[in-house]
DNA sequence: ACTATCGGGACCTCCCGTTGTT
DNA sequence: AACAACGGGAGGTCCCGATAGT
């Protein structure tokens, strides 16, 4: 039984990677299977919504696994401003690593299948809402009001996923670079004294 | 034969509107034929390239569109504060008021196509960069410093970007509006003075 | 699953039938599919080369069978002259039965995809091969030195290939009847005493 | 008026040369009018029967040519086992010098679409009788009776045509060479004393 | 719990022929 | 005579989902 969990992980993870860098469309079920190795067939045991609810809960899993790391990477931080920047680079770090296919890892997901299919809307809504909750969070520990928190992270998610969108494209880590030293500057000054 | 241009320019606009709400690989060539009511068979007489052509030709015009409507915008406000959160606003009023359906007219597509296409990643950079220019024209024609114009342009466009994929996905403009207020800030205050 | 093998060999045989009649660019998948009464879909699941596939591994069907009755027909038969028209005289039958359509069951298929598919064009080469050898041991076994063997071999299939498409262009066996005369001439004259 | 032959002419050769190499249904109108660089529309000014019709009469033309260079190559021969074999070197060196793309300038078309279409096939039938009548009015010529010239000449056309097959599919003119000294002999064998 | 096979539809491409204009 | 533009259909490919058989 232990099985179960694992080729259903194993899909997940696959799942999650491709549909990362391809998106929902563009990315075919023979794809998904040969990549993880899985047979086809077992992907309607485990995914009985098909295409679609892998999506979802790839999404969920990508989001909950970046949250992670948007916590400990905050948490480490000395202060917000440091902290956010550190976030961005590592963003960054990780887009060039992979040779920039690999940006938000739900974005492409949620903008090519978000209109269309409810569960992965919900799945990507729930994704941003976790990091930008954890930003929030993170702030009003730190003695910020939570209005002004919650503006913040609201903030600090777009630019971020705008640069994200914006790096990958001209495969060029500048925008992304821009808008962490903006970003320090607005979670310093907004520090409360 | 002045109806070449028409026919060619039907399917233009046909293709960005198509692009603009469901991407690239979502949209299918038949739709475009039949929404456009653009006979098939010529397609691929204006459009030797196929679907990828039509795609990047699509993304210059929307884009050209959009950057005639920035400048206008720009022009007309009294100070950069106001035209950075006018242009979000007219952004904002036209996503609600196509449902939530259509966001940035370029995003989807170089999301989804940009990373494989290179004739697409082109004509998206290309997009970005003109719009980036125009608000960074617009704030050193009010005196800003050249670096410090660049920089407010990427953020601007980062922070707009971003929020917009936020606000589509979750319906709700409220990421515009924090986002609109920030950049109103972030402009008026890096005004010379 | 036994159905494996009947499926993929279903299709096979059909394929090798239309593309013996019509060779490869005249004849569509539709009608492969729909003639042989087989799955559309798993065609690919059987053949993922594809078209090409498909036809190359008919080519070598069709071509061991042949191989298999001319080997019969040459061990049937009482000395070299006699075999080598008796060949003929089967072939010209089975134009005839056909109402002159099929001629040699892969020419068609090796003249017009074999320039073009280096599968096609190896399953085409190796038929021929798999032919004129089975005629040059033939005469071996009979006491015909190697080197003669293996010229009154070319020249007899060259013949008859030849003789195959004139007959069937022509919707008459003559050439077939002529040529066999001359065949059965040259390899009784050339019988070792 | 000149221009008419001028145009039709050049769009014949063109179509000759095409379908030459690569058959009927292998080569695209599309491919016609660009390699000759005539427009698309003048071509059913020219041909209203279209595609069949041009295959046909490219045919005739092709066929005519050859005629001719046999004619001369028998006439210069100094006996007809060397006629014919200089007739085989011919067509091997054409070969050759074509990277094995130019084999029998008619065989291709005859073959994929003489079945089916009644005047590419009367076409060919014709081109492929002027050659036969060639080679037998030339024995006649040297003495040789009339059954008899016939007999040899149809033996001649099917060990060619059947030779070019196999040379041009295994890219080795080997075919060629057997099948020319074999019939070198043949027409030495049965010339009258 | 897993696999091989099926099934039909839609994908993008490009086909061949025709039309109306110059 | 030439040619741009049209038009619908079929080309081969591959998609996603389902099923029958372990």
């Amino acid at each position: 039984m232990a099985r179960r969990t694992d080729t259903r992980q194993r899909m997940l993870e696959t799942a999650a990677d491709l549909f990362h860098q391809q998106g929902y469309h563009a990315t075919g079920l023979n794809q998904l299977v040969s990549a993880g190795g899985a047979p086809k067939g077992s992907l309607y045991f485990h995914f009985p919504g098909g295409k679609e609810q892998l999506a979802a809960e790839a999404v969920t899993v990508a989001a909950e696994r970046l949250n992670e790391r948007l916590k400990t990477l905050l948490a480490e931080a000395p202060d917000p401003g440091t902290a956010i920047e550190r976030v961005v680079t590592a963003l960054a770090e990780g887009l060039a690593a992979s040779g920039f296919q690999r940006g938000c890892p739900i974005a492409l997901v949620a903008m090519d299948a978000g209109a269309t299919s409810e569960p992965i809307r919900g799945a990507s809504c729930g994704g941003y809402a976790s990091w930008q909750q954890t930003i929030a969070e993170y702030l009003e520990d730190r003695g910020t009001e939570a209005a002004q928190a919650e503006a913040l992270s609201v903030i600090a998610l777009s630019a971020i996923e705008g640069a994200l969108l914006l790096a990958r494209l001209n495969r060029d880590l500048a925008p992304l670079h821009t808008v962490g030293a903006h970003l320090r500057r607005t979670f310093t000054e907004s520090e409360p004294s």
